[in-house]
Formats: C-alpha cells, structure tokens, sequence
DNA sequence: GATGAATGAGTCTTCATTCAT
DNA sequence: CATGAATGAAGACTCATTCAT
C-alpha cells in the first residue's frame, strides 16, 4: 500500500505534479468531451507539444489524473466502523458525501468519459470495486453475527452504494444547488435513516406479519 | 389530390419515424460523442444533407429520440399501486427495470450527452421529475395514513429512486453482465426487499433502542 | 420606347410582378452573395422549387431585378435641360440623387454582385452607358456653342458622372448617415458647385495666369 | 539561443509575408466571395489547416491585407504639395491613379466585401478617411488664404476625391480597358482640369453674372 | 526535455438544383 | 404551373499528433 502511494507520489513528482494538476483542473470545468489537449497546455503554461511528453494521449491524461486522486475519492469510506450501526452508517456516508462534494466536477467528467473510452470504463470500476467489496464485507459481518436479517449482501452493498452516490451526483453536480435540496446535513440524514431500516428491518416475513 | 396529400403525409410520417429510429440506433450504439451526422444518414439510409431536413442539429435530433421513448421509459411506474405495499414495490421495481433494460444505450447516451449540451440536461431533467413527483406523493400518502414513519419525503423520494435508477444501469449497461449480478430477478428482489424496509422500518428512535 | 416598356411590363405581368419584387426586396435587403434562394421564395410566399419556373438562377433573377428598375434608376436625368447651365446642373444633380436614394440597397448589390457575375457587370454597364452618352452629349453641344472651354468631353462627363455616383453612394449608403454629411441639400448644393466651376471655367492657360 | 529564436521569427516573419502575398494574390484574382480557405492555402502551398494559424478567418485575412497595403495605396497623396495650385493637383491624381492601379483587384474586392463584412467595412472607412481629412485640410488652407472660393470644404474634398476615385476605378478595373479611355495620361489631364476649375473657379455668383 | 509550426483527417452545415407527384 | 423532399457538392473550422530545431 505504501509502496503503491510512493509510486504513485514519485511519479507524480518526475511530471513535476503541476501537469496533474493543470489535466485535473481542465477536465473538472470543461468536461471530458470540451477537453483539448491545447486546453491543457495552456493552463499547464507550456508549449502545446510538451504534452506528449507527459501522456499519451487525452485518454491516458484522464487515466493519470483519476488514478491520482481515486484515493482520496474513496478513502474515506475505508475509516472503520466504529460505535452503533446507525452512528457507523451515519458517518460513512457524510464521509462519502464530503469526498464526492470535493470532486463533484472529476465525477461529472467520468461519467461523461467512461462512454468514450473503455480504458476510462475499466479504470473506475477497478477503483469502484473495493469501496462495493468492503460495503459487502461489512454487511457480511452483521449478517454473519446476526445483527441483520440475511440478505443478498453482495447485491444490497450494490443497491446501497449506489443510492448514496447517486444521490450525492443528483445533489452536488452543477445545476441542482436549489437550496433546499443540496442541504447537506438533510441528505446526510435521509440516507442514513434509509440505509439503516434497509438492512436493520426484520425479515420481510415477519414484516409482512406486521403489516 | 387528397390522395396526393395522404400519400405524402403519410411518406412524410414514415420517414419522420424511421429518422428518428435510425438517429435512436446510431445514439444507442455509439455514444453521443461519437455519433457524427454522417453516421445517422448512413443509417437512414439517405444522403447527408437530409438530415438537416428533420433536425437542426445533433442536439436536436438527441432531443427528439429521448422525448419520443420518455413516455416509454417511465410511463409503467405510473401504473396504480395494487395489493400490499411490498407486492407493490415488487411490481414498480421490476416495471422500471424491465423499461430500463430496454434502452440501456440511450441512458448511456444521455448520461454522456447532458454534459456536452445544457439542453439535453434539462430536456432530462424533466422527463425525470414527473417519475420522482410520484414516488414523493406515494410516500406523503402512506405517512399521511400512518403506515410508514415520518420522513423527509423529497429526499427519501429521491435517494430510493436513484437507488433503483443507479442500480438499473450499474446491473444492464453494457460490459457489465457478470452472470451473477444481470440476474433480472435477483436485482428485482434485493432493490424490492431494500426498499420495503427502508420504508417500512419502525422510526429511528425505536430501531435504535431495538439494539 | 414604348414597345421596350411594354415589352417589360407584360413580362412583368406574366410572373405576376410579386416575383420580381420579392427578389428585388431580398436582394436590397440582404446583398448579393448573402442572398439565397430560400429566401427569396419565402418572401414571394411560394415553395422553393418554384423559383426555378420564374429565374434559371440566382444571377438570372439579380438581373431581372436590375432590368426592371433600370428605367426608374436613370430615367430621371434624362429631363432635358432648362434654363441656364446653373439651374440645369442642379435641376440634373437632384434629380439624380433622389432616384439613387430611393434604391440605395439595389446599388450596394449591384457593386456587390458585378464582381461575382460577368453577366451583372456587362448589365450594369449597358443600363448606365446611355447616362453618360447624353452627358457627354451635353458637353459637347456646350463646347460647340462656346459656352465652355474645350475639354475632352467623354472623359469629363465620364469624371463628373463618377463624382455625383460616388458622392451620392458615400452619402447615402447604409452606415454613412452622418446629420451633417447626410444632408440633401447640403450635396446637391456642393456637387452643384463644384460641377458648375469645374465646365464653366477659363482654359487652363486664362486660369493660370488669374493666380 | 539567440541564433535558433532568430532563425524561426526569421522564418516565422517570412511565413507571414508570404502568407500576405498569398492571401493577397487570391483575393485580387478571385474577390472576396470566391475566395475560399483552400484557395489561399494552395497559393500559400501549405496544408488546410495552416491557414489557422495565420488568420482568425477570411474576415480577418482581408483585413490584415488590406492593412498591408493601406498605407502603400493612399500614401503618395501625402506628398507635400510643390509649386503652384494645377501642378500640385495634377501630381497628386497622378499619383493616386498609379497607387490605384497598382491594387485594382484589391479595390474591386475590397467593393464587394464590405458589403459582406461589416468589419471589412469600418476598416476601410477608417483608412480612407485621412486621405479625405487631407483634402479638406488643403482646400480649408486655400480658403484662408483666398486662393479660393469659400465653399463647403469638407464635403467638397468628399465630392472631388470620389470623382477621382471612382474614374480611377471605372477606368482601371478589369474588363474595361478600352485602349482610348485607358490612357493614363488622358485621364490624369481630364481629371486635373476639372478638379482646378472646380475650385479655381470665381464665386459662383460671379460666375452667374458672367452668363 | 521543450518548443510550436505544420499537418490533414474529420465534421458540421449550407444551399443550389432536380424531379417525382 | 406548383410543390417540397432529397440530393450532394462545397467550404469552414477544429484539433490530435508529429517533428525539426
């Protein structure tokens, strides 16, 4: 794990880690699409060749920036669970929701540049995957001790993932600020309340016997 | 000459549709980015400037397609909510996803499209909130009458909506049937089962005593 | 004379005259290269293929305009002279700016159009040799009766035609309405003047030895 | 260094030049409407895209064209004025007629493209109008010192300067060479004559008593 | 490593003209 | 005579990529 951020962090320095930048902050306002590689040099300050020196190609300059900054995408999220379920669900998810709000723009471009290139399609759901994995995991846990009815845990970590970064999309992306919605405290509580009666509800028989 | 007029009308009428069904192909299969007018004449069949008769431009021509299969995408969960609540959350899910497999490209499509072309964000944008206006009001009704807890209605509207939406297309967009996951009837089932008892759950309060 | 009137107005009469004056009234409106053929049918309010049964093209229709008002344009000037010379030239000047005024649009499209047509150009020169012919005429019956000084009269009429055309288009033509510059009476007055001296003068020789 | 940034703003200016030239030789030939991007580059013998780099567009090629030769075209007017009144007017027609033959094509395309631009236009008023700010300033010295007549200066100079340059124009441009009303020198003599007489003349008060 | 001029393939868009009805 | 859909040639403009300096 250090030995990758080293790397990583090496790397980063050799380009002189202003071309990351220069990459990340050109994509986060124009998109992928809007993005030229003219763009870029001109916010990096060089000459438009230099570029070909650094990446191969917009693809790969898109691939170099998200690499950079997928872990802090998804670290939060990687914080223990600590305390109650509900306390543990309510921090992970204002956690998650903090990250996304921080890279809303990068977010936006993805989802824009994964129909475009398949390496870009690829590269996010090997960052992804491990953020499903350990919400699987978890869910695994509590089912396994008993501390929530059994379920498809693979499945629900899925349903449950994508509720929060779907909803954090439809909340921060540009465009949707109205002012109640993008409360942030409001969201933070509504999916926490939903995610915790999700998986605390009794099985749906008895649910249904409760009815 | 009625007959002139008929047969032209109806020329007309046939063409207006196999347009828009050729552009609909060419979006589908290609991506918004990707697709070039070139590519839309070809598959109609016709020559390039023809296009121009039927759209202004690529953004129109995208326009037109979504709001000609919009009603089709959202209009089964507008059916009446029938039997108990959880026969009816069954019956939404699987209407949506079913509706949601049927034109995975365009949703591709328009998820690349909305952020080259503020139009189609909002042409989106309001195909869209009739669906969430309904979740909203089911959920007002059923906390109206006691049967769930009180909640944050919009919100929790929205966050289970984009639970099914995200899901949706995580589960059927292309490149991603894992046997496992594409399995339509497991989807249904666990967003089905998520869903009943993130509503359904007794109020917060309680559940956290039930710890 | 007559026959050549008639001969136009019935040809006029035959394509109903709204053709000729949609196209004249583009083509004053828009220029020549910016004038299409779309939108000279929209002004005649008939379909486009239409144009093709009145014009063979674009060209054909400018100068079916240009022949139809030719007459208009210069007929003006060729009042015969009255009273003295003074009078006349002023009476000639007036004349000769207000019919220019009243198709400032047709001749901004003739100097436009003269260089994207041979055709225009050999028309326009056709429609205006009569005018400096009975210019040129005048002068020379001057300089027969000794009113003026001897001179090289086809070029003088050639020179003070020149001098009245092209005051009255940088006075009148769209964007040049300067209060001051703009004001008829003021040019008439001035071109008057000038044009008055400029024949009514001494020979040469008479004149230098004034200084 | 100094050598390699010296020999590319070496060539770099020559590139410049030449791509003057060529823009210059294709607008002369073909006019402002005909001339297409590929045109010039071909006479450039560059690539399409080159031209880019260049010029913003054909607008913009024109206008730094006609900013190349502007000077060239209206500056031998700016000769001081030597000996008496008909020598230095006969230099200075001179002198205009052979920098206006000397760029016909250009005034020709120049006719036709302010017509299609409106920056085209500004432009040229902008260069021709120190020219008819210096005739003014001539005729106002004359004036002040009763060499001759009072008159409308300003707009006499605008009269008298377009009888030249309108001459000039329908003398020179292509397809009206007349071998008789061609000869330089006839024209020169016809247009100094009555340009003298114009102004030389007495009061025209006078002048009507004479008759 | 850095530069930036040059390239040329690729797209969009307009519009004169034709022709079946 | 009238229509207007269809055509396709033509031209403007962009931009990723290369390469000599």
């Amino acid at each position: 794990m250090t030995a990758t951020l080293t790397k990583r962090q090496l790397r980063a320095a050799e380009m002189g880690e202003s071309w990351l930048n220069a990459a990340r902050e050109v994509f986060e306002r124009r998109g992928y699409a809007a993005t030229t590689i003219g763009a870029i040099t001109e916010a990096a300050g060089c000459a438009h060749g230099t570029f070909y020196l650094h990446f191969r190609n917009k693809e790969d300059a898109f691939a170099k920036v998200i690499d950079n900054v997928a872990g802090q995408m998804f670290e939060p999220a990687r914080a223990p669970a600590t305390g109650d379920a509900y306390q543990a669900i309510n921090v992970a998810t204002r956690s998650y929701l903090e990250a996304f709000k921080a890279h809303t723009g990068l977010w936006r471009c993805r989802l824009e540049g994964m129909h475009q290139s398949p390496a870009i399609e690829q590269l996010w759901r090997e960052v992804r995957q491990p953020f499903f994995d350990r919400l699987t995991g978890n869910l695994d846990r509590m089912t396994a001790r008993g501390a929530i009815r059994s379920m498809d845990t693979r499945r629900a970590a899925h349903a449950l993932g994508s509720m929060v970064e779907w909803m954090a999309f439809s909340t921060f992306e540009r465009g949707q600020p109205t002012a109640e919605e993008a409360s942030f405290e409001g969201v933070v509580a509504v999916l926490t309340d939903l995610w915790f009666h999700a998986v605390m509800g009794a099985s749906q028989g008895a649910a249904v016997n409760d009815r």
